[in-house]
DNA sequence: TGTACATCAGTGAACGCGCGTTCACTGATGTAC
DNA sequence: TGTACATCAGTGAACGCGCGTTCACTGATGTAC
C-alpha cells in the first residue's frame, strides 16, 4: 500500500524493488503466470518499463524473488507458529496450521514457490529460506524413532498443503473455508483425525 | 508415438487433435505452461499453424482440453486401482497409490489440472470426469459415521498430492522415488502410517 | 460403378500487438575534501 | 558550509521477435443418386 505507485513528483521511486514484487503479484493473480510482464509491472508502478531492469536482471529474476520471498515468509510465519511450544506434537500441528493459512493468505506466492518453470538463476541457489528444514526436524522430533524423519515430514508438508490446494481450487465450500482461521482450524481437524502415526 | 507427424505425402493428417495434446504436453514439459504457444505445437506436429484452429478455438481451448484428458486418465487410473477390491479401506489406499503414480508420471497433466489459470470455456462446465467424487466415495465408505466425509476425502487427497509434489519438486531423493512404483509404495506407506481416523 | 457436389481439414499470407531487452541519456543523491 | 565529482536510479526511443487470430483459398473425403 504505502508508497505502491511513484508520486509525480519524485525523479527516484525509492522504493521500487519491493513495489515491483507487490505489484507482480497482483498481475499473476488476475493473469496468471503466463500474464505477468515486466512492462505491465512498471506502468502500474508508474515507472518507465526499463525501470525495473536496474533491479532485476531479467523477467524470471523477478519471478525467482517472488518465490524467494514466499519462502521466507513461510518460514517466519512457521518459526512464529512454533515459538513457545515445547511438546513436539504441538509444534507440528502449529506449523502445519501456519502453512495451510499462508498458502491461503498467499496464493500467488505459494504456487510459484512450487511452480517449477522457474530458473534458479546462476549464482543464486535454490534456497527456500530453511522452511522444509524447518519442517522436517519439527516431523523428526514427533516420528518414532523407527521411523523415516524425511518420510514422516513429507506426510505433516502434504496435509495441509493438500488442504490448501483443494480450498484454493474451489472444491471446498467457502461457508467451510472462507478466511485464513476456518483454514487453519481445518488444517488442526485434519492433524488431529491423524494421531496415529505421529501421537 | 503413432502418427504424431503427418507424413508428408498426405494433406490431411487424420489424427491432429490428439497429436497435438500430446505435443503440447511435450512443450509444456520443457518450456512451462508460459512457453506453450500453438504455433509451435503445429510446427512440431509438422502442420500450419492455423490447422489447430480446426480443433480448436483458441489456445485456452487447447490447454483446458489437456486438463480435462488428464482428470479422464486419473478417474480411469483410479477406477483401474480399485477394480475387484472390496474391503473400503484397501479401496482408498488403492486409490491414492493410483493418485500418486498419476501424478509422477504425468507431471505436465497433474500440473495443469490444478492450475487455475485455465479458464473454463464457455459452454463447458468445469469438469473432472468424476475423478473427485469417486475419492469422496472412497473416503466415504472409509471414515467412521461421525467424521465428515469431505474432511476426510481432503486427507485422502493430500496425502498422495503431496508427495507427488514433493517428488516433482526433487525433495524426495531420486533413488526413493525415481520410479512409478517406488513412489506408489511410497504413498501406500504414507497410507499405513495412517492408521489413526480411517482404518 | 461413375459422377456431382457438399463438407471438412488443411494452407499460407497477412494483421496488429505486446513483449523483453538494450542503449545513450539525464536527473538526483551522496561523499571527499 | 560549499563545491566537484562519482555513482546510482530513473527515462524514452528503438530493435527485433514470436505470438494469436483471421481470411480467402485449396486439396481430400464422403455421400446421394
Amino acid at each position: 500500500m504505502t508508497r505502491r505507485k511513484k508520486t509525480d513528483d519524485t525523479y527516484h521511486h525509492g522504493d521500487l524493488r519491493d513495489a515491483l514484487l507487490e505489484v507482480a503479484a497482483e498481475v499473476v493473480a488476475e493473469r496468471g503466470l503466463q500474464g505477468l510482464s515486466i512492462r505491465e509491472c512498471a506502468r502500474r508502478v508508474g515507472v518507465s518499463h526499463a525501470a525495473p531492469y536496474r533491479h532485476f536482471a531479467d523477467k524470471n529474476a523477478l519471478v525467482y524473488a517472488l518465490a524467494q520471498q514466499g519462502f521466507e515468509w513461510l518460514a517466519a510465519a512457521g518459526r512464529a507458529a512454533m515459538h513457545g511450544l515445547d511438546d513436539p506434537r504441538d509444534r507440528l500441528d502449529a506449523y502445519g496450521a501456519a502453512y495451510a493459512r499462508f498458502a491461503f493468505e498467499h496464493p500467488v506466492h505459494h504456487r510459484i514457490m512450487f511452480a517449477s518453470e522457474i530458473e534458479v538463476p546462476e549464482g543464486a541457489e535454490k534456497s527456500d529460506a530453511g522452511a522444509f528444514d524447518l519442517l522436517v526436524e519439527a516431523a523428526a522430533a514427533v516420528a518414532g524413532p523407527d521411523q523415516d524423519p524425511e518420510l514422516a515430514a513429507v506426510a505433516a508438508w502434504a496435509l495441509p498443503h493438500g488442504l490448501a490446494m483443494l480450498v484454493l481450487d474451489g472444491r471446498i465450500p467457502t461457508e467451510k473455508a472462507g478466511t485464513g482461521d476456518q483454514v487453519e482450524a481445518l488444517a488442526r481437524r485434519l492433524f488431529a483425525m491423524w494421531r496415529g502415526p505421529l501421537g
